[in-house]
RNA sequence: GCCGAAGUGGCGGAAUUGGUAGACGCGCUAGAUUCAGGAUCUAGUGAAGGUUUACUUCGUGCGGGUUCGAGUCCCGCCUUCGGCACCA
């Protein structure tokens, strides 16, 4: 492997300033600081001890940022902590029997002297770990804040059960049907959980994406208001006939279509078919057709989405609209968590209801024509037409459009008391309850005399048992569960005995709020005080990964709105700035000799482990690279060849810098500069300008492509001993300093500076040099290139066009032709139209 | 199926608003230096043609279009990668 340098000892002399950073407390922030605040904040990480280079990108990204906002005057806040409540620690006791929490901590002091070594710089006073107690208590507090508005609630319904990790998921934790930490599929089960009421939250969640748009990546925007999945329409109330005053509602989005249902479709799981059913012969058929429906569904979904299976109750509804006697199926097709978990069937004009009605011989009433054409033929009819249009064959609404139509209906359902405009989310109440020991317990207390009681707040924390008396043996419900010194307490209301509640809350709710504990981590009386956060907060820039957008990022938003309706803070949205960095991919060979470009990971056998890497390497290295290898935003490919070239580029710099460490220099006089110097001068300032601006657009790759490219012209520059020269490389040191922060400090150190060069102020480009005076202009004929020309800076069109007709191969092209036309853009091209 | 992102040399990637396509790096080639090197320094490197110097033609997934000028804008496709997937 290439050295940097055979004087720089990259791994010594970055522990040094390391050192010196923390000694001299060069990331602590402070609330009385007169500078501008900056919070800069990456994803709460879970710590899981061998970071790998993979894990550094974030990091790296974040303090590069940090070092640049630094020197640009601003007094940073750029926190760390530990997302480290979770199952690994758990699993970690089922299998080795070690104690999770010496686990964790021993994986938290890993991570730590990673990051450290990384060079990343941290204000440490404020780390913070979900799993302590002294974190956990305000994550309960939280939990009764919520539990007092009614905002959490626990409740008999479907749940997501993963049988590996034996608990129950929040929707947002089920990725294509599995469960997303271990990739089981999951199963649908009725239980009785713990959910936080953030469809209360729907439309604000929502509409106030409006304010992050602009700052986010749109992707993640999209997902978000997709899984909110807000949809507007009606909820129609179809009557059983016969069955008295027994009902079923709809949610339809298509009310235009009412007078087209020629059947009713419930889910199989929906609580009225038993009732429904009663005493009719059919019965236990249909009770078996639900059993096998629902467990179709867990076992292949993919299979149910095309083939739609059904069978009729042998029970009819009545159309409130048109008065029809319509029959009641059991549908595969018809979701029980979406809507009324039943549907309304009109096959004329739904794809799912054609398929379905064909199928069973079902009849298909078209009752919507296209503007400009006909109502369908039903024998004729392939396909549903899907489409708005005009309504026929309904009744008082014929000849309306859909869009009338669906209006007026909305007005007439309520006077008519047969329905009423309705919204709909796919977005579901957050489940939080785990069946886990490794999370923060629900602070709630169960009393057979009282009930559900929260446990006061003076009372906080509930702790989590000692671990040598808890039995983490998997089972289905939670290891608390069986240890009857946690379980057996006493009603905070009547004082007589109770039982906690055994359940831990989702680690989702511990990274919901950590970025407002930072702004106040030691306060011990409150989870933070308001006008530190609100000094903080809100975040300027977030750094993280895209696979939170619908769970953490969604879950966070929602938290901030809650603490802002309840005066705790005072933003409705936490990160007004996010930005998603991509992942770093490596080699994986395959058996074949050939290899692909994979997302390093442990499963995957191609991770470069960060600590070694570094200790080898140094972190300059690893950062330098990683913010050189692509843009920020995007996956970067790792390759030995590439480290490599990074290592010759700083050891290039090493000897360059160093080997005439003693001409740097702050100041020049500019008047005195020969041409050469002066255009070393001019290039100086055209680097430290393109190097500022792309900092400010977080495009580092192109900051360290032009370094290297001023590098290269140092290395031609002959006089050496020129103050110009030296000058250049004290801009070096300084636009270094971001990405390779160790190196910059050695040698702003060599160059004979006292202080830390990330309290120097980052330099200001001279705005007259880098407008030069000689500017080369591109000569097209026709639109071709065909010469350049060096003309002064604001040359008119005759001055170009008099340098261009001297240029020896345009003049060959405009020879014998007309000038039809020129076309200056001002110091750039100039473009002749010739015949 | 729906939504989103992206297709540029042998490779990773540059190119604010339409204005020199291929910056920078890797790799490769040649030379210098060195006892030697996978170290260092210098030069070259999109393709084709060319009197190997001028220079010319082609070239940013494909096909059209707008424009003096398109990697960039518009229309229609193709491919790849993500996300959601019976949402009524």
């Amino acid at each position: 492997m290439t050295k940097t340098n055979d004087d720089y000892d990259a791994p010594a002399v970055e522990r040094r300033w390391q050192e010196f950073w923390e000694e001299i407390g060069l990331f602590e922030a402070n609330e009385d600081s007169p500078k501008p605040k900056f919070y800069l904040l990456e994803m709460f990480p879970y710590p899981s001890g061998d970071l790998h280079v993979g894990h550094m990108k974030n990091y790296f990204i974040g303090d590069v940022l940090n070092r640049y906002k630094m020197m640009r005057g601003y007094e940073v806040l750029h926190p760390i902590g530990w997302d480290s409540f979770g199952l690994p620690a758990e699993n970690a006791a089922i299998q080795r029997g070690v104690s999770p929490t010496a686990w964790t901590e021993e994986n938290i002091a890993t991570s730590r002297e990673t990051l450290k070594r990384a060079g990343v710089g941290y204000d440490w006073r404020r780390e913070i770990a979900a799993c302590r107690p002294d974190y956990y208590i305000w994550t309960q507090w939280l939990f009764l804040k919520l539990y007092e508005r009614g905002l959490a609630y626990r409740a008999s319904g479907p749940a997501n059960f993963c049988p590996s990790c034996n608990t129950v998921l929040a929707n947002e934790q089920v990725v294509e049907g599995a469960c997303y930490r271990c990739d089981t599929p999951v199963e649908r089960r009725h239980l009785k959980q713990w959910y936080f009421k953030i469809t209360a939250y729907a439309d604000r969640l929502l509409d106030d994406l409006e304010l992050i748009e602009k700052n986010w990546p749109r992707h993640v925007i999209t997902l978000q208001r997709n899984w909110i999945g807000r949809s507007e329409g009606l909820t129609v109330r179809f009557p059983v006939v016969g069955g008295g005053d027994r009902h079923f509602d709809v949610f339809t989005t298509r009310g235009d279509t009412l007078y087209g249902v020629t059947f009713m479709a419930l889910a199989p799981e929906h609580p009225a078919i038993a009732e429904l059913t009663e005493g009719l012969p059919t019965k236990s058929d249909i009770e078996t057709f639900c059993r096998e429906a629902v467990k179709k569904k867990e076992v292949d979904r993919a299979a149910a989405a095309t083939e739609k299976a059904g069978v009729f109750t042998g029970r009819y509804a009545r159309n409130p609209l048109s008065g029809d006697e319509i029959p009641i199926w059991v549908a595969d097709y018809v979701l029980i968590s979406y809507g009324e978990g039943a549907v309304m069937g009109v096959p004329a004009h739904d794809q799912r209801d054609f398929l379905f009605a064909r199928k069973y011989d079902i009849p298909v009433v078209p009752v919507i024509r296209a503007v400009d054409g006909e109502l369908a033929d039903e024998r004729e009819m392939t396909e549903a037409f899907e489409d708005y249009g005009v309504m026929e064959s309904s009744g008082p609404y014929s000849g309306l459009t859909s869009e009338e139509g669906n209006a007026r209906l909305a007005e007439d359902g309520p006077k008519g008391g047969w329905g009423r405009p309705a919204v709909n989310y796919h977005l579901h109440d957050w489940l939080i309850s785990r069946q886990r020991y490794w999370g923060a317990p629900i602070p709630i207390v169960h009393c057979a005399a009282c009930g559900e009681i929260a446990v006061p707040y003076e009372e906080l924390p509930v702790l989590l048992p000692p671990e040598d008396e808890v039995d983490f043996t998997p089972a289905e419900r939670s290891p608390l569960a069986s240890c009857r010194e946690f379980i057996e307490t006493t009603c905070p209301k009547c004082g007589g005995p109770a039982e906690r509640d055994a359940d831990t809350m989702d680690t989702y709710v511990d990274s919901s709020w950590y970025f407002l504990r930072y702004c106040d981590a030691r306060n011990a009386d409150a989870p933070w005080k308001p006008a530190r956060v609100n000094f903080w907060m809100p975040v300027d820039q977030y750094v993280g990964g895209d696979e939170h957008a619908v769970s953490h990022l969604l879950y966070a938003r929602f938290f901030q709105k809650f603490l802002a309706d309840v005066g705790l803070v005072r933003d409705v949205e936490p990160f007004p700035l996010f930005f998603n960095q991509g992942m770093v991919k490596a080699r994986v060979p395959k058996a074949d000799g050939s290899s692909s470009m994979e997302v390093m990971s442990k499963s995957k056998g191609n991770t470069v482990a960060a600590g070694p890497f570094i200790a080898e390497h140094g972190a300059d290295v690893a950062r330098v690279y990683i913010t050189f290898a692509g843009p920020p935003g995007k996956d970067m490919e790792w390759t030995e060849e590439g480290v490599g070239g990074t290592a010759r580029w700083l050891g290039r710099v090493w000897r360059l810098v160093d080997g005439n460490i003693e001409g740097v220099r702050a100041s020049v006089d500019a008047a005195s500069l020969s041409a050469a110097e002066r255009d070393l001068y001019v290039a100086t300032h055209r680097t430290l300008k393109r190097v500022t601006d792309d900092l400010e657009r977080l495009h580092f790759n192109t900051c360290v492509a032009f370094l290297m490219e001023f590098v290269n012209r140092l290395y031609a520059f002959e006089n050496r001993k020129s103050p110009a020269f030296g000058y250049a490389l004290h801009h070096l040191i300084k636009m270094l300093a971001p990405f390779a922060p160790h190196m910059a400090e050695e040698l702003w150190r060599r160059a004979g500076h006292g202080d830390t060069v990330f309290r120097e102020k980052w330099e200001e480009y001279d705005a007259e040099a880098t407008a030069a005076a000689l500017v080369t202009v591109v000569i097209q004929v026709n639109g071709k290139v065909r010469g350049r020309v060096d003309v002064a800076a604001g040359a008119s069109e005759e001055e170009v066009f008099a340098a261009a007709s001297a240029d020896a191969n345009v003049a060959r092209h405009l020879e014998g032709k007309a000038v039809a036309k020129k076309i200056l853009v001002p110091d750039k091209i100039f473009n002749i139209i010739c015949r």
